[in-house]
DNA sequence: CTAATAGTGTCTCTAAGACAATATCGT
DNA sequence: ACGATATTGTCTTAGAGACACTATTAG
């Protein structure tokens, strides 16, 4: 068989699974739906779906978010406005996935996608899911379970991947403005990392970082007291791709 | 369509392409070969081909690296010790391309594996490829060419993305020392940091700060004057996955 | 000897971490 | 006033970059 005879190709199934984090009461949690039907028939798993004819990645990536949360995504460059009611989320490509037995009724390559959101109303369930929560990845990880049951599929494994990502990427990004409403303080985004590291960071140097970092932050002119105490500044991410110098991860 | 419905799924065709690199006279190069057979016939190409039914995606990269240089891979953890006559290499996955117009004839989804050698002999041609060479990095981005014609299909931005990973990479990884042959020294790792930054780094700092950091270089014991000049003392890869603190690209 | 590369030391400056102190709100 | 959060400032220390200097080889 020739490198690329398009007559003789071994047949494949390709799917998008989605990774979707945000954080809620201090806690960095993904997002779960619950399978109503075989295999792993009430199991929970990740969101995703069959990649369709003459549909990109990312575009089926982008197409199962919408259908299963109302979240409009966009992806890294250049942030498409949000339709009116719905919140927009970062999405970016994580891995790919294909052993040849993940999944036990053919052969499926999976591409998983990376979704950063803000905090938002409890999901809708939507498609075939009989069910959809926010569970904090910190119950998920390690011997990977809900309620002493594990993911579907390899689906524990890319979660595990995905917060990974997520926990290195806001070292050196503003992506962790992807888990803020557009304003938010500089003690909201604090929060931000907190979760998301399982950390907890002093808020008189976090403040002089972040606000020192170009391209970081930019201040919207307004201010809040959301948070209780004195007003806070608002800010808008700076949409520099990478910080120079980089957030520090502590304990290293 | 239910979501993982294994009777209804579209036809694709799975493909795994390869961004090898190496670092020869002082240049990071990447592998390419001449595409034998349409459509792209005579074009410069990565390596790469089918995945086979059964096989894993990294097996099947490993294959193809296999037969088109003779080199065996190691995955990131567990250095599997190279065959007698051939040199290790590591291979990481990069990403997946699945543009619906990415091959004009069908559907191909191609996951991307990089690879990071040490310099080689020429490599050989295998499989259908009709020549093989290595080509420098920087003749082939910008607008990517050889000789003024681009490389076939999306294999430009594929090595695009890979050249950027791997620049990335060894800022807070050993990985640099993946260039290396298995013992070298400061200079020699030196001059691998020169060629994938394109920058020209001081000596005497870089001597302090890679000995100075904890799990990347380890002393071998022996010395070498293969570089001219006073003897250099050789090294193995500590193998530390994260360098803390990591080494940084100038100029930023 | 000179040329070349290896390796050490020294200085300056940036920035991280540990705090003290002040500012401005809700109650 | 009190408690909460925001923000500024100060001190100490680790580490990056510039660069003088010494060490050890080949020719």
């Amino acid at each position: 068989m020739s490198r690329y005879d398009p007559s003789a190709f071994p047949p494949f199934a390709v799917t998008v699974d989605l990774v979707v984090l945000t954080v809620r009461e201090h806690a960095l949690c993904a997002l779960l739906v619950r399978r109503g039907e075989p295999p792993y028939q009430g199991y929970w798993a990740l969101p995703g779906g069959f990649v369709r004819p003459g549909e990109g990645l990312a575009e089926a990536a982008s197409r199962e978010l919408a259908e299963e949360t109302g979240l409009r995504a966009y992806s890294a460059p250049g942030h498409d406005a949000a339709a009116p009611g719905t919140a927009g989320a970062h999405l970016e490509q994580l891995a790919t996935y294909g052993h040849p037995q993940r999944d036990p009724r053919m052969r499926v390559v999976s591409v998983a996608y990376l979704v950063l959101a803000p905090d938002l109303p409890t999901p809708r369930a939507g498609g075939d899911a009989s069910g959809a929560r926010w569970a904090p990845v910190t119950e998920l990880l390690g011997p990977n379970q809900v309620d002493g049951v594990p993911l579907a599929f390899d689906h524990g494994l890319i979660l595990a991947d995905g917060v990974e990502r997520a926990r290195s990427k806001i070292e050196y990004s503003s992506l962790a403005t992807a888990f803020c409403s557009p304003e938010f303080t500089v003690g909201e985004l604090r929060r931000v990392y907190e979760a998301v590291w399982g950390v907890v960071l002093d808020p008189r140097n976090f403040h002089r970082k972040v606000t020192g970092t170009p391209g970081f932050l930019l201040p919207s002119g307004g201010t809040t007291t959301r948070q209780g105490g004195r007003p806070a500044q608002l800010f808008t991410s700076g949409g520099a791709n990478v910080l120079n110098p980089p957030m520090l991860r502590p304990e290293s």
